[in-house]
DNA sequence: TATGAATGAGTTTTCATTCAT
DNA sequence: CATGAATGAAAACTCATTCAT
């Protein structure tokens, strides 16, 4: 019966969305998840807790969305189909998307085991990028760095996109998706 | 005499790199600047605009480190110095960079205001790349979308290497950075 | 289980009487009514609410004191009782009518909300003058002309007794009693 | 040279009619007469000083406005236009009138001192009503008692016609004043 | 005489957490 | 399991008053 255990996470994910994580009092999601204040502590240790398990959930839910159909396609398509996720992702106003930007700098980002576990979830996208370095489509480096200059980019732009602080076009984008694949790839051009 | 408004910057810079921003209170920042409570009220309206005071200091801090000695060199050069500076930046463990992180996701940072104040200062950085696209050096989109290729790697870069979350050899680095600088140049080579 | 709520207003009645409503401090209500700070916010949003309560309150034990057995006895029976209950009220030196008078004067005594209130409370009162005017007893002048002519008279002289700034025989104040009653009365006397 | 403290009072008048008593802080104050906040403690003792002699200065104003003109006509003459002018200063919203209404409920209006200046103040009016008592032309009661028949009510009707509660035509009012005049008069009629 | 920066105790209010029911 | 009343420490902010200049 992990319902009341969902049902306080979302809440925690739509009042950290809207009011920002700093308005995220337990009374106040007692009321929106509409349970007792006390019963969020039989779910979760203390406030700490349900933090570290909603930024989990969270990233979950965002990991789940990227790697959709991660294994479909040349490595140029799924690169680019990762690169535009990333974008729409950030650019959307989701609640989950919205939340989880206000994680990032919290004390416990750093954390070993918040380490191990973002790892495994985006396991797919290291096999993705072994990968392609085996067969010498890629720059062999370091899969942390190909990934800053992958798609660090992408993340930015979709964040500049929902903060209006970037005017474009999309043909503007996706050239500079190109300018991203183009920048860790292999050229064989002659 | 804005010795003690700076005073008050200085430790709330301080307090916000080794605490955090979330126990950032108006009386332990008193004691620790060494004042009393309501001294901090004479130069600040409220804490919110402590916070956006602070937050134009340390970007200035951080935008006159990265523009020194802008204009020396070719445009190669320039690039790359501003690229590892940018590396170097985030790698400290200085307060001023410590806390700026902190400031991003608040609400205040979409705020018209802090945009022309931001694009104010990195003004030189503009003007930099409009030369660079004008000579045909650089690929002709928007700064914007540039800067988030170009620099945003370098960024997350530094800030990984802070937290210890990339081990690689300096080696890698410095091919990363030739990476983001062929990924917007137009290459000339025949 | 109101029993907290009334004993946070008694002890808010007790302090405003004694010290003045300037010096009603929620610290200080909360350790008079023997309660936590915290606890006053779970019956009353917040001070401005406790006051507005706390007046309906008082108010309500004025009203039920001064309107007992208004029914009994001719009109002008009924006239003399009520302008000396008024009268020694306002000599009392109870919280309740100490507290009150220092509420007349605060934002919110003009509200219509207020108003309505007031008026509900003191129908009887209504009632009854206009039942006299109807039989020709008292002049036909509005309710609010006639309670001035009638009552405020009893109401300063019942602030200056407990004050202590008139001195006058029992005698003299049943004559004022007369007089206010004459002033409105139509005289019949041949 | 009483310029400027005659600025304070007349700012600390207009601070306590506009925004209330319980508004009047010493830096405010301070601004709006265009002193410095040491000043002030140049001209008064401390702040309940300068509300005693607020007081004592507005007492005077309402006072002189009073009695000036007191000596024409014969006594109904000069009461009417006394109730009358009692009735208008209530409505008016003069910064005098509306920061009188505050001072009447805090401590200090009891002391002897306040006392033995109000009634030197009013002194005229005593005279006025002990002439009358002596000429048989109104009743021989405690003056206190008097002024509390025929005056209260106009300050009452006064203060209910500024607050919008009460609506009555001009004609009534007249009547309500012939009333309080009726009440306290020895009547000779046949 | 006048200034105004500085003080620090005091204000109202919120909030994570507990525990008797 | 669930409740929600109660707690009390801590938060942001105000303000009367002082004092070196």
């Amino acid at each position: 019966m992990d319902n009341k255990r969902d049902l306080i996470l979302r809440s925690a994910e739509k009042i950290i969305a809207t009011a920002g994580l700093h308005n995220l009092s337990m009374q106040k999601l007692a009321i929106d998840a509409g349970v007792a204040a006390g019963t969020i502590y039989r779910y979760f240790k203390d406030k700490e807790d349900l933090i570290i398990e909603l930024r989990k959930d969270v990233l979950q839910q965002i990991a789940s969305k990227l790697l959709e159909n991660i294994n479909e396609g040349s490595f140029d398509e799924k690169f680019r189909r990762l690169w535009f996720k990333i974008v729409e992702l950030g650019r959307e106003q989701s609640h989950a998307n919205l939340s989880f930007a206000q994680y990032s700098h919290l004390p416990g980002v750093d954390a070993p085991e918040h380490q191990a576990f973002e790892r495994e979830i985006f396991q797919p996208l290291h096999q993705l990028f072994e990968q392609a370095k085996n067969q010498g489509m890629i720059q062999k480096l370091d899969n942390t760095l190909l990934f800053s200059i992958a798609f660090e980019p992408a993340i930015a732009i979709g964040k500049r996109l929902r903060r209006g602080h970037l005017e474009c076009t999309e043909n503007e984008i996706r050239r500079a998706c190109e300018l991203c694949l183009k920048a860790i790839s292999i050229n064989l051009q002659l």
